[in-house]
DNA sequence: TTGAAAGCGCTAACAT
DNA sequence: ATGTTAGCGCTTTCAA
């Protein structure tokens, strides 16, 4: 104890209680302060008001450090996201936060330099020891699957896919909800489609444009315009421009998200004065805050945000709770939120509970 | 050792290195690899050479969970940050993720039930033992304070102020702000001025309105109406839809933010068919992306997000350098922005990078 | 049920 | 410059 009162007395400020302190004051071992705060131990309920009463006075609080190097778990799940203007992004963050922290884990944010690869990022998570990954808005190095299968740290993917077998990944079903506006586009009565992707590597612009794509030609309808707006708003209002400014104006944009759309519907208005929804419609995909608001007012793919937290955080868990499991795929289905921004079609429109949907009549 | 390979053998996967396991490889002592990974540490280079060799081979990383055990310093920085739905909120913890990690620390993000206590996530926070914690859109409780004290952890607050000697704040200048925007819409010739406040515990909304009222009586207006938006989409609808079914519609709403604003200029337009900017005006506060997209053109105050980042960055650091150092309350000046959600007036503007201010010509 | 003892992976004296 | 040693605050055998 000599070295240690001395380092101590150095030291401004009072020192913060630990178990052994707890422990002297219950006149109990340390091993009962642990125990007392360790659920499912075996303790006497004496022993462990005794602690509870020290710990109280003292105010004591485990350390989750301490406790985390030696049961090697930190209760810790690194969360990868950027672009974080996309408002589907910050509530999928705060949804993944709350739903984690019920369970016990705390988010460990990680949003990498805008435009630097994502392996330092990785570096910093492995050092950090977090329990478990979750990419959502990140592209992830091929190094990404064999380090953190190295590392034994299960990764689940939202929001897109990947190849590898041992990586689960959430998404929404993006080819489905493609396919879902096309037959929707081509019911309205357009003709003259166009598609604005969102990056080129991104697994789900390539989904919901393959569903898009092959849905139009079966509609016969021919292959869609096609520009990209890279998932960003002041690219996505250039391809917009170049889209409205060409000689044969499309009918009818469909975003692969709402951030593009909405700045498709900003262009579109403020810089061609189009009346959205009659004289050009646009569709985006996502149902993102801002869609819903009365000046948009924008028809699109909604992906059940609450939904696919609830199957981020339960395929984390089970990873972590048996790291034997396999990966899981699931795709949450998500609808059709259908408000003004595109010409409705005739028939198959639905209202409940103040939305409004559309089903394809045939199928 | 022979317990230890016992249990090991046991788990699945290869082990992870530690550094004893990359000292016995590279023939040096546990210490010497240790200081192979600090920087300033007394090693040779040969020493350190084949510390890398060995540390490469075996894929060692610190454990920085270990690290911060001994230095009592785990370079994570809690955030709490809730209403993640209002852009600027979303904007700011990029900002501050990425300066953070600039500087060696990680965000660990703490959003809190969204009707509940702070102090369950204060009890985690400490628990977890980040080294300082940044409150953004979160109301902290009065143990808040005292509570972190005694722990010796740094608070810094953004965009709210406390009355605590020892809680640094930054915020932007919201009497100012508001006042400026009282002279912007006297200027303008409008005469029955209306506020839309936050929450009324929100110190960043009293402020503001403070700024506003006293400036409008300085200018021989009387006191605004006052409706209360509690910072929330819905409720800035209703209230605005209250202010815009009176018998005496106001000409001109001042919203204590941006996401307000965003709502009452839906509820003019798309309920009460106005023509914002010129037969309302609407003023919001914060600058928040959506504000400049063309359709909304919100004239708002802006606050400059990068530098309040850095500010609360260097605010944070400089505490956990020099404990003894005092708590700042830091003002950082912005500008109004003026756009089209509102009628100018006839003089006063200027046109700098293509972005449009106003200063009141006397003064 | 309880306490003693070992040790998680690392840093930091201290001695050499 | 390097190795030895003693912990950081906790959980977890192992005996009692």
């Amino acid at each position: 104890m000599a070295p240690r009162s001395i380092s101590r007395a150095a030291e401004a400020g009072p020192r913060i209680a630990t178990a052994h302190d707890v422990a002297r004051l219950a006149g109990v071992s340390q091993s009962a302060v642990s125990r007392a705060f360790t659920a499912g131990a075996s303790i006497s309920p004496e022993t462990r008001d005794k602690v509870a009463e020290a710990a109280r006075k003292l105010g004591y609080r485990p350390n989750l450090v301490a406790r985390s190097l030696i049961t090697r778990r930190s209760h810790v799940i690194g969360v990868a996201m950027a672009y974080l203007e996309n408002q589907f992004y910050p509530r999928a963050l705060e949804a993944l936060s709350q739903a984690f922290s019920t369970r016990g884990y705390q988010v460990m944010l990680f949003t990498g330099k805008p435009g630097a690869s994502s392996d330092p990022m990785l570096e910093e998570m492995l050092r950090h020891k977090v329990d478990a990954l979750v990419m959502a808005s990140a592209s992830l190095s091929s190094r990404f699957d064999v380090e953190c299968q190295n590392a034994g740290i299960p990764v689940v993917l939202m929001n897109r896919r990947t190849e590898s077998r041992s990586i689960s990944s959430i998404t929404s079903d993006n080819r489905q909800g493609g396919a879902l506006i096309a037959a929707f586009l081509a019911a309205g009565g357009h003709r003259h489609l166009a598609f604005m992707a969102g990056s080129e590597n991104s697994s789900t612009s390539q989904d919901r444009e393959e569903g898009f794509t092959h849905a139009l030609a079966a509609h016969g309808l021919g292959t869609p315009r096609r520009v990209v707006g890279l998932y960003d708003f002041d690219q996505a209002a250039a391809a917009m421009r170049s889209l409205l400014s060409a000689p044969e104006r499309p009918d009818a944009v469909f975003c692969a998200n709402d951030h593009m759309a909405l700045a498709a519907i900003n262009v579109a208005r403020a810089e061609f004065g189009l009346e959205v929804g009659r004289e050009i419609s646009i569709v985006g995909f996502d149902d993102a805050g801002p869609a819903a608001w009365p000046v948009f007012g924008l028809t699109t793919y909604a992906q059940p945000l609450r939904a696919m937290v609830e199957e981020v955080v339960a395929a984390t868990c089970a990873r972590l709770s048996d790291p034997t499991s396999q990966a899981v795929r699931t795709i949450v289905p998500g609808w059709l939120a259908v408000r003004s921004s595109a010409r409705l079609p005739p028939v198959g429109l639905t209202v409940r509970d103040g939305l409004t949907t559309w089903m394809p009549p045939e199928v």
